[in-house]
DNA sequence: TGACATATCATAATC
DNA sequence: TGATATGTCA
């Protein structure tokens, strides 16, 4: 039991904490994962719990992952146990019992993408504006009524039928006949439709809450009602339930989660054991107290203060740039300056609110040499060719899957169009069958445009054939045989340009994910991979390892530790973002975004904000955020509006409003003055010297160190060039030392 | 049907 | 500003 000795006291009770509900309230940092691991290996080795009455779920596979590998250090390889999230959990589930929901146990996975192309063609189909009504904005609509259980005719009920929920009520009942039609569910459905089937059916419910004896849950002040209500049935019959989560870390309600959740559990779950784990193992002890000075102005938090043992460490450093751009350059600048190669790159982390604010770094990352990596944006999944290869191999499960179909019909161009597809649909509808079936059918085949014919044919014939041969054959074979008999690979040969190169690129990347999972699982069929697919998601892609810096949102960085972070975009507007204000809690959220992300670094902390910003081709003066002025300014060391405030504002926090209007004074003293004289000489160097403004793409250059290259593509001042030498670079146009040739 | 020009819109994004 | 969605024309 000596593993246990490696928790705090606190951890430890948790850890042992056998029978009964639990709430474990995990501050930033405090160890939660290393409880929770070793509470499951304490129910496994010490109470002789079954790993297989046990349920862990989480939100993301990576938490799943880590979980994993955690508990089989703990207790050996080969654990036979869920540790899976939500969504993998209930599509577990469901494939067992998705025919009680009037689903086959083979149906597809809609992923958003699916979803815009579902409620657009319902958007046309019934005449609605999509000005006012935009695909958007129904799904978020749909996606809330899902989450809490409100189905098409409840939502008319709670509404009442105006004008607008009319046409609201339609959309959301005919997106759903699409899927149901379609023999799909999307993410929504998969807590929804688990949910539902439990509540109808008595024995299903109890043998999976005979099973799961034991639950745990990560990140619960996460979980949406669904969620919620799916833990909660689960643990009805023994009540072993333990949550783990940190109201202040609240950053998802937009998307449904339900702060609730957390605040009533003692409420909801009768004797239940509390647990604070308030130590923190990350950051250094300014960094803490900066953290706290800014949560402490929420109302409504489950009271806690984060402490450590470590020193007070370094001041949380602010500087007030001029403009977006010398923003972006002060922070590759302190990263090449405080790196002193000690310090690998992966070490310092720039997290931004929103991710139009990426571009601007990566520019002054490339000018300073400075490898980076930038997460968010498309996701590998999301790549035309994959979700076109995908598409195929849905049809290959699913042939009533018109969506699928009705992507890759004229993919490769096989010369139907709008029109034929149009026609095509309505006959489907009329022989109230699918599309695949319909234009199976000879008759109607011989209908298409005649250049069309074979095309269709033969890709008819094959996903009927693999179809058929599904559970014969291997994953692998199927992707291979789809991507030659359906003319998609020579399709690409064929325009044999850089994109398509890149495309098949990727498939063949995608062919070894195919491999990967056939090593591991060499009967592995083609639903069980699909499935796996579906779910993948782009922080998963995150290599903690490669000498990087990384570029995410803070949403995003949720979990995840640097040495060094940077927080840009310090500004009213921006962050809180100017949507937060007419939201009710808005602001607290947004303030508990701001101690996620400040909570994030261990030993150096940045805080930057623009006087000036372009956002969206326009250009504005901006007012410094309100959580810069709720720091504990004794904490913080650096520019602007700290400086100009000591005379008029004599306490250690700083007031709002307070006869500052947030716009800097010049002339304030600034201790990062002199640095960026040396900056601006460099760009009026680099400017006048040699812009590049001439090079397009398809243009040759040479470069001084990397020698002549072809210009592959363009994004804002960012070049693709191949090199001869080295092979594909990314160079900015204005710093490189390029010269068209 | 498909290539090109024009209009529009813009938080965060787990699964 | 810049990506994407829609509309127009050959």
């Amino acid at each position: 039991m000596d593993y246990l000795d490696k928790l705090n006291p606190q951890q430890k009770e948790a850890a042992i904490h056998k029978e009964g509900p639990m709430l474990i309230l995990a501050g930033a940092g405090s160890g939660k994962t290393s409880t929770m691991t070793h509470r499951i290996a304490y129910l496994i080795k010490e109470e002789g719990i079954s790993p297989y009455n046990i349920l862990a779920v989480t939100f993301t596979n990576k938490a799943a992952k880590e979980m994993r590998d955690r508990v089989e250090e703990l207790i050996g390889e080969g654990l036979n146990m869920w540790i899976l999230t939500f969504h993998s959990a209930c599509l577990r589930i469901l494939r067992k019992h998705a025919e009680r929901a009037g689903y086959t146990n083979d149906f597809v996975v809609y992923d958003p993408t699916d979803q815009k192309v579902v409620i657009k063609n319902c958007i046309k189909e019934h005449n609605v504006d999509e000005k006012k009504y935009s695909s958007a904005y129904i799904l978020s609509i749909i996606s809330d009524c899902k989450e809490k259980g409100i189905s098409p005719s409840d939502y008319a009920k709670r509404n009442g039928l105006d004008f607008k929920n009319e046409i609201i009520h339609d959309l959301y009942l005919a997106y759903e006949s699409v899927l149901k039609k379609n023999n799909a569910m999307d993410f929504d459905d998969l807590i929804k439709e688990t949910v539902e089937i439990f509540e109808k059916n008595e024995e299903i419910l109890a043998f999976y809450q005979n099973k799961f004896r034991y639950i745990m849950v990560d990140e619960y002040q996460d979980t949406n009602y669904m969620q919620y209500l799916f833990v909660k049935l689960l643990a009805k019959a023994h009540n072993n339930i333990c949550v783990v989560g940190d109201d202040d870390q609240c950053i998802y309600q937009w998307r449904g989660a339900d702060i609730k959740n957390i605040l009533n559990f003692e409420r909801d779950f009768k004797n239940t054991k509390v647990i604070k784990l308030e130590q923190n193992y990350r950051s250094d002890g300014n960094i803490l107290e900066a953290a706290h000075s800014v949560i402490e102005n929420n109302k409504g938090r489950k009271r806690k203060k984060l402490w450590t043992y470590k020193e007070k460490g370094e001041k949380i450093k602010y500087y007030r740039a001029d403009n977006e751009k010398d923003e972006a350059r002060y922070i590759a600048q302190e990263v090449d300056r405080t790196r002193s190669g000690e310090l690998p790159y992966s070490s310092f982390a720039v997290l931004y609110r929103t991710n139009v604010q990426s571009r601007i770094f990566e520019e002054a990352f490339l000018a300073r040499e400075i490898p980076y990596r930038v997460l968010g944006g498309i996701r590998y999944y999301d790549r035309k060719e994959i979700k076109d290869i995908m598409a195929y191999m849905r049809l290959v499960q699913n042939t009533a899957d018109d969506l699928s179909l009705a992507r890759i019909i004229n993919e490769p161009k096989r010369g139907i169009g709008g029109k034929t597809l149009e026609k095509l649909r309505a006959l489907a509808s009329v022989r109230n069958e699918s599309l695949f079936d319909t234009l199976a059918d000879n008759e109607v085949m011989e209908g298409l445009p005649a250049k069309a014919i074979e095309g269709v044919r033969e890709m008819i014939g094959a996903i009927r054939q693999f179809s058929q041969e599904k559970d014969n054959l291997k994953v692998s074979d199927i992707y291979d045989g789809l991507l030659v008999r359906t003319g998609y690979l020579k399709s690409l040969e064929i325009l044999n340009t850089v994109e398509s190169e890149g495309r098949i690129e990727n498939l063949l990347e995608f062919k070894s994910v195919i491999y990967d999972y056939e090593n591991e699982d060499p009967r592995l069929s083609l639903s069980e991979f699909m499935e796996k697919v579906a779910l993948l998601a782009e922080i998963d892609n995150h290599d903690a390892g490669e000498n990087a810096v990384v570029l995410m949102t803070l949403h995003s960085a949720k979990g995840l530790e640097f040495p060094v972070v940077f927080m840009p975009g310090m500004e009213d507007g921006l962050f809180p973002g100017w949507r937060a204000f007419e939201k009710p809690d808005g602001v607290e959220e947004e303030r508990r975004l701001c101690y996620v992300g400040m909570t994030r670094a261990m030993q150096r902390l940045y805080l930057t904000s623009a006087e000036i910003r372009t956002l969206y081709g326009k250009t504005n003066y901006t007012k410094e955020s309100q959580f810069l002025l709720e720091l504990d300014k004794s904490l913080v060391e650096g520019d602007a509006i700290y400086k100009s405030s000591t005379t008029s504002d004599s306490n250690s926090r700083l007031n709002h409003g307070g006869g500052n209007d947030g716009y800097s004074n010049p002339n304030i003293f600034r201790p990062f003055d002199q640095l960026k004289y040396i900056k601006y000489n460099k760009t009026a160097e680099a400017a006048a010297g040699n812009a590049n403004l001439d090079i397009k793409e398809g243009d040759k250059v040479r470069h001084s160190k990397f020698g002549e290259g072809l210009v592959l593509s363009i994004k804002g001042e960012i070049l693709n060039v191949a090199f001869d030498s080295v092979g594909v670079k990314m160079l900015a146009r204005d710093m490189a030392p390029i010269k068209k040739i």
